[in-house]
RNA sequence: GCCCUCAUCGUCUAGGGGACUAGGACGUAAGCCUUUCAAGCUUAAAACCGGAGUUCGAAUCUCCGUGAGGGCACCA
């Protein structure tokens, strides 16, 4: 039997991080076993769905290299997969219960419901509907029929034994039959439940693994005395631990708006890390190492080496933050490792964002020296600001001395320059390097180019933090260099 | 209130009766290197929630606490 595992989002608003972990931890399994991934779209609360949501959802999937078999937009043989559009089956399955005497119409209104619920409250009762509705006659139920009393369909929970769900990563979980509801399986607008709507196309997309969060364990048993009612063949449940809030306190929310304790805006949407800078792969490789771990200490790896690790028991039941801060590292380390063309294609969005016009070939020569600098891409704004604006330097010669370099020495230093930039041929990275060394050893005390060297660079870049100097010359260009040396020499 | 889940350094984690003096990573601190900032290298500090029990032996198994989280909708 080939592994069949889904991602069911509702179409409510963008990615979530945490439904991106768990879109990949069962991208992670479809693909060790050679299974099939399914995307398949929850619609079936109106008043939540929201309009470009599908949209935004797979392209927050593609962006993180999660592809899928079947779904919304490629269609498969198990379709259509939007709820809405599979509509007339759930009524169908749902009257199927009704006729075999697993599910009875209701007709409690919401305010009945409301009432019920209060007055649980007050007595501490066990809160939830009572079944009311569940002993109604054939008569009865004809009149309210006729009176023209809207209904739902509520499934007919076991009053009495226990229910047992066997989770892939947490064992055996027994519940109390008595403790569970009867659920609501059809609307009274016509439309599923996620209860009946789930458990009808989990069967009928053969799916074989249901990897979803936490907060639906208290539902598994509700959804195995569906399939016993039905007669269908139990899926595999494996119950992920919930992503919390950096403050540990409550599960992550799209709604939080928190700085984590490095002070770093904690982003919720998928989108938001792209925003950021990160890259795919490192919030893929992040996402991976969160409620797992490969189990020999590797905690940078690529999707092909998560998918030759992976192990459903291997997820840790534990509920965690995310460790945002390891995330910075691993970007970084991925950002080390592209080549300087790429790196600028990454960052030139960025650049242009922010109203740099980018020149791609002058941007290569920085580029190897940015690799190890940035954590995130937007920060070669700041790294690379000097080349985009031409701002006077704001310094004095005094500034621009050193104890190992006097003012004479400096002077001289930056006169020499001067006229090497003029004359050098050609003007790259190797000649300038060569040029500045042999000129800074020879006006240093200590003859060392490195305390003109840095006073240089700064003179050049006009910032406290940049790109090497050399690297910043070539990128800047000849000409550019050059006036920046003459109002250098202004100052002396 | 009721039900369910979870519990190892600050954080993410390894470990599943003896190999534990509890390992790794991020972060933090110090040092080296150095042309600013980084990167890199080296080192350091840092944890088994508590109590009983089982056992020759418990981070590991059991129970009871405690703490944290989740659920108890005509939302998913």
């Amino acid at each position: 039997m080939t592994v069949r595992v889904r991602f069911a989002p509702s179409p409510t608003g963008y990615l979530h991080i945490g439904g991106a972990r768990t879109a990949l931890f069962n991208w992670l399994f479809a693909r060790k076993h050679g299974g099939q991934f399914i995307l398949r779209i929850e619609d079936t609360d109106q008043k939540r769905t929201v309009a470009g949501a599908i949209e935004a959802i797979m392209d927050g999937l593609r962006w993180l290299g999660l592809d899928w078999d079947e779904g919304p937009d490629v269609g498969g043989p198990v379709g259509p997969y939007v709820q809405t559009e599979r509509a007339e089956l759930y009524c169908e399955w749902a009257n199927w219960l009704v006729e075999h005497g697993y599910a009875y119409k209701c007709f409690c209104t919401p305010e009945e419901l409301d009432e019920m619920r209060k007055e649980q409250m007050a007595k501490k009762e066990m809160l939830g509907y009572n079944g009311r509705c569940r002993h109604l006659t054939p008569d009865q139920i004809a009149a309210k029929e006729t009176a023209g009393l809207n209904s739902v369909i509520r499934f007919k929970m076991p009053r009495n034994g226990e229910t047992t769900i066997q989770d892939a990563i947490r064992g055996p979980i027994t519940y109390q039959n008595s403790q569970i509801i009867d659920a609501v399986l059809l609307k009274s607008d016509g439309l599923p439940t996620y209860h009946l709507a789930n458990v009808v196309d989990d069967h009928f997309m053969q799916i074989t693994h249901i990897m979803r969060a936490d907060e639906w364990i208290n539902t598994a048993p509700l959804h195995i005395n569906l399939y016993h009612a039905f007669g269908w063949e139990l899926p595999v449940y494996a119950h992920l631990s919930l992503v919390m809030n950096p403050s540990g306190k409550g599960k992550l929310s799209k709604r939080t708006q928190a700085f984590d304790d490095d002070g770093q805006q904690v982003l919720v949407k998928v989108e938001e890390f792209q925003e950021a800078g990160y890259l795919p792969q490192a919030v893929v490789n992040f996402l991976a190492n969160v409620g797992y771990a490969t189990g020999d200490d590797r905690e940078k790896f690529d999707a092909h080496e998560a998918i030759d690790s992976f192990r459903l028991e291997k997820i840790n039941p534990a509920p965690s933050r995310l460790p945002y801060s390891k995330l910075d590292w691993l970007n970084g380390q991925y950002i080390q490792e592209m080549e300087p063309q790429a790196l600028a294609r990454a960052v030139k969005p960025f650049l242009d964002a922010q109203g740099f016009e980018v020149n791609p070939e002058a941007l290569l020569v920085v580029m190897p020296a940015m690799s190890k600098r940035l954590k995130r891409l937007p920060e070669a704004i700041d790294f690379l600001r000097f080349l985009f604006d031409d701002v006077p330097l704001n310094a004095t010669a005094e500034m621009l001395t050193h104890k190992k370099m006097p003012y004479d020495a400096a002077k001289r230093g930056f006169q020499e320059a001067r006229d090497f930039v003029a004359t050098v041929e050609p003007f790259n990275l190797d000649t300038v390097s060569t040029g500045l060394m042999k000129i800074g050893e020879s006006v240093t005390t200590n003859e060392k180019a490195g305390p003109f060297l840095g006073q240089m660079r700064f003179a050049i870049t006009g910032q406290q933090v940049s790109p090497p100097l050399f690297e910043s010359m070539v990128a800047l260009g000849r000409a550019r260099t050059l006036t920046r040396l003459d109002e250098v020499l202004q100052l002396f």
